[in-house]
DNA sequence: AGCACGCCGACT
DNA sequence: GTCGGCGTGCTC
């Protein structure tokens, strides 16, 4: 992208292109600053009544009379943003057909930004030692050897040497260390890449060393890491990591949930002998502000984080890793929509790094692209003494005798007493929290729904409250119906994760059940410290929603059951079949990982359907390439295109006249070969009291399928309540 | 997003 | 008369 004519330093008084995080879609002109500022600078400037903060963006577009333009109040002290992400901000600004303003807003979500640096008095050591030298003293002191000479709090002395804040205090009287003021936001402890890594079998090896060659040879390249549960993935893109910091270079490691980042924590300190910088919203705003400016400054090496870290202001980005590359939460449904797993490939694109995409069972869309040639891809073997696979069978529901109410089948249930009897755990597998997903009136059929959704009401035994899934919205369980009136009919239906730990109870009354749910429990530590002591033998029977899915090791699990394997494969949604393939395929990997071999015994009703044929048979290859084939001859992702086009408002009738009158004019879609389907009501149709009516554009995979977007949404003007979004590369619909 | 301006209904 | 409801429009 050449930016031949825009000067990299404004000097004051001429005029400048700044942008803004404010809804106003475009750049606005100021005059530079006394003293001027660089091209990329964060200023403070003056809007209506208000001081708001921007970035210096490029040429001032000369549109607005010279004389009414306003000075940038001043330059902030924060380093100016490189070429690399404001290039990168407008290129997903362009591809998910965001607004500018949004993606700045993304990329500055960072506390104080507008403030100076602020400064903290922190202690350094000083230049003797105390007359009296105790042992806790000594373990203080030593603290500091580790920090490379920054300063820390008394707080942090403390606990790094496990002393009182007493001794830090005392070593403070005496002399031996000093207070200063320091700024506030203190780099990272080093990493150190030179630290000796795990024995690496020899797959492992061989792929680190692909991997590591890449970054050797620089520049951007995408590497696909396929490896089954258990197979060391970790252990190889942490030599990637090491190979890029000993280059002097800064990685990013994005990983799918925030409750898994503290067991990675913990492996990142052993392999490099400290922990990394963290981006998630769990941190506190003080190492959110710390963590944006080491980047920024490089006195952060790694950073471990959600998606949004992709928007982090890295210095020299080398590396990055996309951990379980397929999981569903890396698209953002809410805000500005991207693909975190696509937005890293373009981000390393180009930012001229490395990129692996990680995973057991990547996505179609990656798999293709490693198919032909698009992406390197690696394939590590299952680690000597890992049983790779367990055997896995189905179970033929219509073949069981199941009570209604009842959702363990009496074959199952033999399963399960057989491991529980020899001391090994078992795992049933339910992709459904709560007790029970329904609540229906026997007397008039009236089925409980959110007030303001269109989404059925689940009850929470637990909670004892009914919840909507959509919004969060909950409501004491009611006696009568609220539609018939009639009393103590209400009756749950369908199972859920509590009300298949009853059945198990019921089951086996003195087998010990354990139930792993996220809703359970009030914090990410809580749910870690259960998953421990279950994996630590505290319990025979493992009741799990798909949380159990992602990477935790229970080794004296050798049963896994799958529940209801029929639950994704229902609905026409595009990515059912896969989703079904990667959940079951995962949680089978959870059985027999130790020494003992595992049994995977899968309930359902079309035990003939190819998903679960191909999964029984661990044929992969061959489920993918079906996949594929499907996809192609329907012109779906990833051989066409797809956007989803939500239109909101608190009435209906708004809402779908504006989409009838978006089909109607369809002629700039055409043009390009696109069609559009709708409208039709969204799949939530109502949320939070809004209505949502859905159009869908599919398109041939060459069309310029946003420019034509864009142009045929320019003349609708919203009005009033209406609210609209587009949707590039939507991930499910109906 | 804010915040003003402005044009109609219920009060002092 | 004027206080205030929030619809429309502007911010360099």
């Amino acid at each position: 992208m050449p930016m031949t004519d825009t000067p990299e330093f404004f000097d004051a008084g001429t005029p400048c292109g700044v942008l803004t995080a404010e809804p106003l879609g475009r750049v606005l002109d100021y005059l530079a600053p006394e003293g001027g500022a660089w091209l990329g600078a964060f200023v403070e400037v003056p809007l209506g009544p208000r001081r708001v903060v921007g970035v210096v963006w490029g040429a001032a577009e000369g549109t607005f009379p010279r004389e009414k333009l306003r000075r940038v109040g001043r330059v902030l002290d924060a380093a100016p943003m490189r070429a690399e992400l404001r290039d990168f901000l407008a290129r997903v600004a362009e591809y998910t057909l965001t607004p500018l303003p949004a993606m700045l807003r993304l990329a500055t979500r960072v506390p104080d930004l507008g403030q100076g640096v602020a400064m903290r008095k922190l202690l350094y050591p000083g230049d003797h030692l105390p007359a009296r030298m105790t042992e806790a003293r000594d373990k203080a002191l030593a603290v500091f050897g580790d920090f490379g000479g920054a300063g820390l709090t008394p707080g942090e002395v403390a606990q790094a040497a496990g002393v009182s804040l007493g001794v830090v205090r005392g070593l403070v009287q005496a002399g031996a260390l000093i207070e200063r003021q320091a700024p506030r936001d203190q780099p990272y402890p080093r990493l150190d890449p030179a630290r000796p890594g795990p024995d690496l079998t020899d797959d492992q090896a061989a792929a680190a060393q692909a991997l590591c060659d890449g970054l050797r040879r620089g520049g951007y390249g995408t590497t696909l890491l396929r490896g089954v549960t258990g197979s060391g993935k970790t252990e190889v893109y942490l030599e990637a990591v090491a190979a890029c910091l000993a280059q002097g270079r800064q990685a990013l490691v994005l990983l799918p949930e925030i409750a898994l980042s503290a067991e990675f924590l913990t492996r990142v300190e052993a392999r490099f002998g400290a922990r990394p910088a963290e981006w998630h919203s769990g941190v506190t705003l003080s190492e959110r502000r710390r963590c944006w400016h080491m980047v920024a400054q490089g006195g952060a090496q790694l950073v471990v984080g959600a998606r949004s870290a992709l928007f982090l202001p890295f210095r020299d980005l080398g590396l990055i890793v996309v951990d379980e590359e397929h999981d569903s939460s890396y698209k953002q449904e809410e805000g500005v929509l991207y693909h975190a797993r696509d937005m890293a490939v373009l981000r390393a694109a180009m930012a001229g790094a490395q990129i692996v995409l990680a995973s057991a069972t990547p996505s179609l869309e990656t798999w293709v692209n490693a198919e032909n040639g698009k992406y390197a891809r690696l394939d590590l073997a299952a680690r000597f003494g890992v049983n790779p696979l367990p055997e896995m069978r189905a179970i033929d529901l219509r073949a069981e005798e199941l009570p209604s109410n009842r959702w363990i089948s009496p074959t199952l249930q033999r399963a399960v007493s057989a491991r529980v009897a020899a001391g090994e755990q078992a795992l049933l597998f339910l992709n459904r929290r709560g007790y029970a997903p329904l609540t229906v009136c026997r007397a008039c059929g009236h089925q409980i729904g959110c007030d303001d959704c269109d989404a059925r009401m689940v009850e929470h035994r637990f909670l004892k409250r009914l919840v909507c899934h959509q919004c969060g919205a909950s409501k004491p369980i009611p006696l009568t119906c609220p539609a018939c009136g009639v009393e103590d009919r209400l009756a749950p239906v369908g199972p859920g994760v509590e009300r298949l730990e009853e059945e198990a109870r019921a089951l086996w009354p003195d087998a010990r059940v354990a139930v792993l749910s996220s809703d359970l429990f009030g914090s990410a530590r809580a749910l870690k410290e259960q998953i421990g002591a279950i994996a630590g033998g505290e319990a025979d029977i493992i009741i799990g929603t798909q949380i159990v899915a992602k990477g935790h090791n229970f080794p004296a699990l050798t049963l896994v059951g799958v529940i209801d394997a029929d639950l994704g494969l229902s609905g026409s949604d595009l990515r059912a079949a896969e989703r079904v393939f990667q959940l079951v395929r995962q949680v089978s990997g959870r059985a027999g990982r130790a020494e003992k071999p595992g049994v995977a015994l899968i309930q359902t009703s079309q035990p003939e359907h190819p998903v679960i044929r191909a999964i029984l048979s661990g044929a992969e290859e061959a489920f993918w390439q079906s996949e594929a084939a499907q996809r192609i001859a329907l012109g779906m992702p990833p051989f066409g295109r797809l956007a989803g086009i939500v239109i909101s408002a608190p009435a209906l009738e708004p809402a779908f006249a504006l989409g009838q009158d978006l089909v109607r004019a369809d002629q700039p879609l055409r043009a390009v070969g696109a069609q559009v389907y709708g409208p039709a009501p969204a799949p939530i149709a109502r949320i939070r009291g809004r209505h949502r009516v859905r159009l869908l554009v599919k398109a041939p995979k060459a069309a310029p399928l946003q420019a034509a977007i864009a142009q045929w949404l320019r003349p609708h003007k919203l009005k009033g309540e209406l609210r609209l979004s587009v949707d590039i590369d939507p991930q499910s619909f109906y």
